[in-house]
RNA sequence: GCGGGCGUGGCGGAACUGGUAGACGCGCUGGACUCAAAAUCCAGUUCUGGUGACAGAGUGCCGGUUCGACUCCGGCCGCCCGCACCA
């Protein structure tokens, strides 16, 4: 046949479109088929694809086509992230609407993924920024409300100067606003809240329920919920003080070590902190002192112990006589446990550290073993492990577990104030996930403030409540608190003039049931189809990046418990069984002499005897290679997916990013792996065409009983299809890749090595069957190289459609192997026999080799240890 | 500080549950083809010694278990990630 090369930019799109019209990738909702749902985070749209989308829907992809070619009816949807600042921040700049640049921008990005040549089932795709969607985010809102999920709430919050609006915890990134890294202030504000922490066990708990998630991930979220099981106890207060209250109740893990216990301590925020400030000027302006402290990373790491005594003394609860000063901390937490503590030095490191600077002393209450209980002393550093109880009078001699226990026992029996003075609680670091935010683009919160009737929801027929069109954008704050009308109107209940909620929500609300949505995106009437949800859910295979291994997927989980609560998607409760995290794609980072950085297009790379080198392509200067870091815009070090595409083609950048680095880790993007990609594209080619040339026709079974030739391919590309079967199950990417290089090795091997005799009707069955599963296993990492390919080898449907080739497990077994024998550990020959020879004859023929003998060196054979069709190793 | 991960040729990486260390790719070296180049093909490529057959060393470092350790255990060193005053 013919030599001529493969011309991707022609080839890809033909196969596009030929996919397209034929409606390929179009998945049934009534198929009966067994159902496969594989899904990748879908991208917000910034108005073009970068290298990470590349590779995340490459692996998406390839699982895809694979499940696809083994029968499953596959759900593989795509659609847009639409909400959010950037579409706010573009509308400032080019005078833009939001809707309008976000629509270009997914319109631009479509057609780039399309190019990719990734088998989505379009008729899906769904953007969070239209009504159609948004509308049942509301209704979902509405229902969550009455579940008794939503509460609205003054809370403190994290303000971010920059962006106007608030951030959840988990969006402040050491002390800076996760998007725009402004220092994030602390206001208090009446805000919308989703009860997540009503879900906090069942939360922790399912992560055992997922043993297809990465452990790393499971346990982030593990210690993001930051479950610790204690104790709430009440101390009393001195009577005859200028304060209203008369007790402080304080939470514990360690009720242990009660006996050590060298003060109590409030949070700044504390109601008693406010209340003795009253009368005490100093008191108030130390107050004042730790609001102000910032919530920066250097500020809180800086931040010294300090705090102040406010006079107050509270009794032990098992001494009366037992008083314990009572200070304001400014390392106490209001929003944690109960806001106050009580301080034991020698056993928690920030409370000695706070007791040596106001020498309040220490007295050690756990012995660690090993330690004399008589010499034992704390001067610098806690000890905060287990032990046994001195100095704690009924305590001494327990271990710490015992006195836990006895201690609560005993707070539990005892009263103060007519309660039981302790109480066993569990702690969660995890909180209620606020999502009003003040901006226009976004979901808005549908419900109405009447001065008359409170907060009232909008009635279910009058949704979506939608964006209205007419804005501006050239003020900071909420832009639709500033429109003229949208926030006026009609109290549902009374008819009074009322204002709509002006807030809208996280976009991380939209992104937390996309997944459901997919599965009927065509039901006007309600946020998804319980028939459907049942059909596809949960997730199968669920990719993206490391950095939503917390935000967006402990959102996801809390929504669809909630979902579940609110009666939208059945029993399902996990919303992906499989979780993978792909690593990112890196390069190099290039710098001019002037410091100004430079993209990969702009320089040329050289070798010689001192290293690599760079230099500039317009003018030839030298400029310094720098680290490999993620592709980003202000290093400059990006390569644009549609330059790729257009000069090497799709399957080209598909293959290199899957090849080279594990899928979970880093792939370092180089001109050198791009062209050896290209270069293989070709190669398979080449070789597929030869393939096609000296093959049987299609549809020319397998002869029995081969020549030893014919079998020995026939060996290798099953195995090689067991190998690329086993690896694409397990995401082994850079393997299957190995794989397939390995196949074409032996397959070009095999074709230089035919002479005209030996071409016969075995060899061209061989090279048949070879090509025929060849193909389908290129198929799901270059599908468009394997429709060219499926073509010349004669075949009239689509390798799209070709069914996996089923591999032939009992032809790879063969009846000799090749062991290998070791001498003390070290392999010194291959011993080839019979596969059921037995061990008597193993060793015997073992010990005839000549290197065997060679490195036994005339020492007598203590033993021989022979591991079935593995090794064998004899010890002399 | 707490938690987790990683460390293998010049480079990316392979090695299943303890069983041939370095698959496969990139790069490099030599050769073929060519007037020449590109492309392509062939051979070599862990290190040291040796023309060679071969011998010795070798998976961050030190030690242990084992017939046998990249893999398991103990102790160090280095790098990366997450969390961080959560009582």
């Amino acid at each position: 046949m013919d030599s001529e090369r493969y011309n991707a930019r022609e080839a890809e799109p033909k196969w596009q479109q030929i996919w397209e019209e034929k409606e390929i990738f179009r998945t049934g909702n009534a198929d009966s088929r067994p159902k496969y749902y594989v899904l990748e985070m879908f991208p917000y749209p910034s108005g073009r694809i970068h290298m990470g989308h590349v590779r995340n829907y490459t692996m998406g992809d390839v699982i895809a086509r694979y499940k696809r070619a083994r029968g499953f009816n596959v759900l593989h949807p795509m659609g847009w992230d639409a909400f959010g600042m950037p579409a706010e921040n573009a509308a400032w700049h080019n005078k833009s609407h939001p809707a309008d640049w976000t629509y270009a921008n997914i319109a631009a990005m479509r057609s780039q993924l399309k190019s990719i040549g990734l088998s989505l089932d379009w008729s899906r795709e769904i953007a969070t920024c239209d009504p159609s969607y948004y509308k049942h985010q509301q209704r979902m809102f509405l229902d969550f409300l009455d579940a008794g999920l939503v509460v609205r709430k003054k809370s403190k919050v994290n303000w971010d100067p920059l962006d106007h609006t608030v951030l959840a915890n988990e969006q402040v990134i050491d002390g800076r606003g996760w998007r725009s890294g402004a220092l994030v202030e602390q206001r208090e504000l009446t805000q919308w809240f989703f009860k997540i922490t009503d879900f906090a066990e069942d939360l922790l708990r399912s992560l055992d329920d997922l043993p297809r998630w990465p452990e790393k991930v499971r346990l982030m979220q593990a210690n993001w919920t930051g479950r610790s099981e204690g104790l709430a106890l009440r101390f009393e207060l001195d009577p005859a003080l200028p304060v209203t209250a008369r007790e402080i109740e304080v939470y514990t893990t360690r009720p242990d070590t009660l006996f050590g216990a060298k003060f109590l301590a409030v949070a700044a925020d504390h109601p008693l902190a406010a209340e003795a400030a009253r009368n005490d000027k100093a008191l108030a302006a130390f107050i004042a002192e730790c609001h102000h402290g910032g919530t920066s990373l250097a500020a809180i790491e800086t931040a010294e112990k300090k705090g102040y005594d406010t006079g107050l003394r509270a009794r032990h609860p098992f001494d009366p006589d037992w008083k314990l000063p009572v200070y304001v901390a400014n390392f106490v937490l209001m929003d944690y446990g109960t806001g106050a503590i009580f301080g034991c030095p020698a056993h928690d490191q920030r409370d000695l550290d706070f007791a040596n600077r106001y020498g309040l002393g220490n007295t050690p209450v756990i012995c660690p073993p090993g330690e004399d209980p008589k010499t034992f002393k704390i001067t610098a550093t806690a000890y905060e492990g287990d032990g046994v109880l001195i100095h704690s009078r009924f305590l001494d001699g327990m271990t710490t577990r015992q006195a836990k226990e006895e201690v609560a026992k005993r707070l539990e029996a005892q009263t103060l104030g007519n309660r039981r003075q302790g109480k066993r609680e569990v702690q969660y670091r995890l909180r209620d996930w606020g999502i009003s935010r003040q901006r226009y683009w976004g979901c808005p919160i549908p419900v109405i403030h009447c001065a008359a009737c409170g907060v009232v929801p909008v009635p279910l027929r009058d949704l979506p409540v939608e964006l209205p069109r007419d804005m501006s954008f050239d003020e900071p704050g909420n832009p639709l608190d500033r429109h003229p009308t949208w926030k006026h109107v009609a109290c549902p209940e009374c008819g009074a003039p009322a204002l709509r909620e002006t807030d809208t929500m996280d976009t991380f609300v939209d992104s937390s049931w996309y997944f459901v949505r997919f599965t009927d995106p065509w039901n006007a009437a309600a946020p998804t189809t319980p028939a459907m949800v049942a059909k596809w859910l949960p997730v199968d295979q669920y990719i993206g990046g490391i950095e939503h291994a917390i935000l967006h997927l402990l959102y996801a989980r809390f929504f669809t418990r909630a979902m579940q609560a609110a009666g939208h998607v059945g029993a399902l409760k996990e919303p992906f069984a499989g979780l993978f995290t792909q690593g990112m794609v890196v390069h190099e980072t290039y710098r001019g002499m002037d410091g100004a950085w430079l993209y990969p297009s702009e320089i040329r790379l050289a070798m010689d005897e001192s290293g690599r080198h760079a230099y500039k392509i317009e003018g030839g200067e030298e400029v310094a290679i720098g680290a490999i870091e993620k592709m980003s815009k202000s290093k400059k070090n990006t390569v644009d997916p549609d330059d790729i595409i257009s000069v090497f083609g799709a399957d080209t950048a598909r293959w290199f990013v899957l090849s080279d680095s594990p899928p979970e880790r880093d792939v370092i993007w180089t001109e050198e792996g791009v062209q050896g990609a290209a270069k293989f594209v070709q190669r398979l080619w080449r070789l597929m065409s030869e393939l096609a040339e000296i093959a049987a026709p299609a549809g020319t079974p397998v002869p029995v009983g081969m020549t030893a030739e014919a079998t020995a391919i026939r060996r290798a590309v099953h195995m090689s299809l067991i190998k690329v079967e086993e690896d694409i199950e397990r995401l082994r990417f850079n393997r299957a890749v190995a794989q397939i290089h390995d196949l074409a090795n032996k397959l070009s091997a095999a074709i230089g090595a035919i002479e005209n005799e030996n071409l016969g009707p075995d060899m061209r069955a061989a090279f048949r069957e070879a090509a025929d599963i060849m193909v389908p296993m290129m198929a799901p990492m270059m599908p468009h190289l394997a429709e060219e390919c499926w073509a010349a080898l004669g075949h009239a449907d689509l390798a799209a459609e070709a069914a996996w080739p089923a591999a032939d497990r009992e032809l790879v077994v063969e009846d000799t192997i090749a062991l290998p024998v070791q001498v003390n550990g070290r392999k010194r020959a291959d011993l080839v026999i019979a596969r059921d020879a037995g061990s008597a004859a193993i060793e015997a023929a073992a010990l005839e080799l000549e290197p065997v003998r060679r490195a036994l060196d005339g020492r007598p054979v203590k033993r021989i240890i022979i591991v079935p069709q593995r090794i064998v190793n004899v010890v002399g």
